[in-house]
DNA sequence: AAGTGGTCTAGACCACGTA
DNA sequence: ACGTGGTCTAGACCACTTT
């Protein structure tokens, strides 16, 4: 019987039972690259000589880190890791394009407006787990759909770690910023927290909307994070009021 | 080894296994009254002994049910009927009162602004699965916090179903709906779905809200529904947009 | 046919809450 | 001390997917 050392890593709730170390292991695993994004895993049977123990026990394992969202069961297949945000996701919080009831995917093009090293803001230095006065990378964006503005975003990025987008031309930059955390930094955007609220367009953003000044906007601030549960990017995105909808669910 | 009817009843997605069957059964328990809200279940043992399975089929057949928010398990106390909604979750869609950092959990309250008979739009009737033309109960309140107005909301309720709010008086009411729903109607609001939008007030709801004309508002429109799945309130309300705020965690 | 996860059994011992 | 849910074992068979 292997018994290893606790492992309390990250976010994960581990107590001190066995199937909470063997998932924080897992965790480890998949936070290290061990088992990239898409690949899958071991079976539950090689797990379970491995770890020596029963098949059950990994079995509540492997269920912690589906409910993390981490991993994902296909019957007959096996346990893949999950793939990241992509990023798409922004979109459903804005309901553009004739409501013909088809929820809208389509991914918005990308303008990057600008995009420099500046020295960040305490709070946001604060959140990105960075001394006062550290720097970081602020990108400002205007995204389009149909040929038309929808949205201003302005994004803020931990400097050390996401150094490469500095140097990365902005032809290659696409239209999703998550991917290329993946590829050029390395960072896994795994959860996020968005919090909505509305406000009014200044001058400038109405012209770049092409929005009247003053016009009613919803403000949707936005903390990702990473594998491991550190906070890697801030932003803020900006889209006509009107255009907004949200759905929750209340349990 | 008894193995009862299928039993599909209502949302639980039942496959074919045993502990899924088993689960539907637990439902009907406490749809049908026999758990009400608050009671704690037979132990798991009883009920393995009970249903003739093993212990961990019990347990599974559980699970299901906390996860869908009927059951709340509760360690060396044993397993318990949640209550449902009380309704006092709409005021975690704004942010009244000074920014203090806390959230607010005050009950605001009601004023009841008129209260009759009407018959229901052909869209609210599908929603309550009756016929075009059926009856319901239109409710107008408006809600006070600090002893300023702050919501506006119109409720509809189905009418053969909710009859008793029709006769209680007005001084009965309080200032929480779903309490009231389920000691006069026997109804318990275990789930709702809350949709938010953005509009601007009209003259006659801006002076109940004492904003000006045309002030900007969130519009939050809600279906609840029973614990049988059935959609027994649909409302709207509506409040200042810039108190609004709303948090969502992305997986 | 072989490998995967999904379901199920019949036990055992532990941690927690209450009396 | 007792009853509850929480953890864990060492098997078994089934359903699905791929080779």
């Amino acid at each position: 019987m292997q018994d290893n050392d606790p492992l309390p890593s990250t976010a994960t709730a581990v107590g001190v039972s066995r199937y909470g170390r063997i998932a924080a292991q897992l965790q480890r695993k998949i936070v290290d690259g061990e088992w990239p994004p898409g690949a899958a895993i071991p079976a539950e049977s090689t797990l379970a000589t491995e770890f020596g123990t029963a098949l059950g026990t990994i079995r509540q394992a492997i269920a912690v880190l589906v409910q993390e969202g981490l991993l994902e069961r296909v019957q007959g297949k096996g346990t893949f890791v999950r793939n990241g945000l992509t990023g798409a996701s922004m979109m459903r919080f804005f309901r553009f394009r004739a409501d013909a009831g088809a929820p809208v995917v389509a991914i918005p093009r990308s303008e990057i407006l600008s995009c420099r090293a500046v020295r960040l803001e305490k709070s946001i230095a604060a959140l990105f787990g960075l001394d006062t006065g550290a720097r970081g990378l602020a990108i400002s964006r205007r995204r389009w759909l149909d040929d038309k503005p929808r949205l201003l975003e302005s994004i803020w990025l931990p400097l050390p770690r996401c150094e490469p987008l500095q140097r990365l031309p902005k032809a290659e930059w696409g239209d999703l910023l998550y991917p290329l955390l993946a590829s050029q930094c390395g960072i896994t955007i795994h959860r996020a927290v968005d919090e909505v609220t509305f406000r009014t367009l200044d001058a400038d953003q109405a012209e770049l909307l092409e929005l009247p000044d003053g016009h009613p906007c919803a403000l949707v601030t936005r903390r990702a994070y990473d594998l491991q549960g550190n906070c890697a990017e801030y932003r803020l995105t900006q889209g006509d009021a009107y255009a907004f909808r949200y759905q929750a669910d209340i349990r």
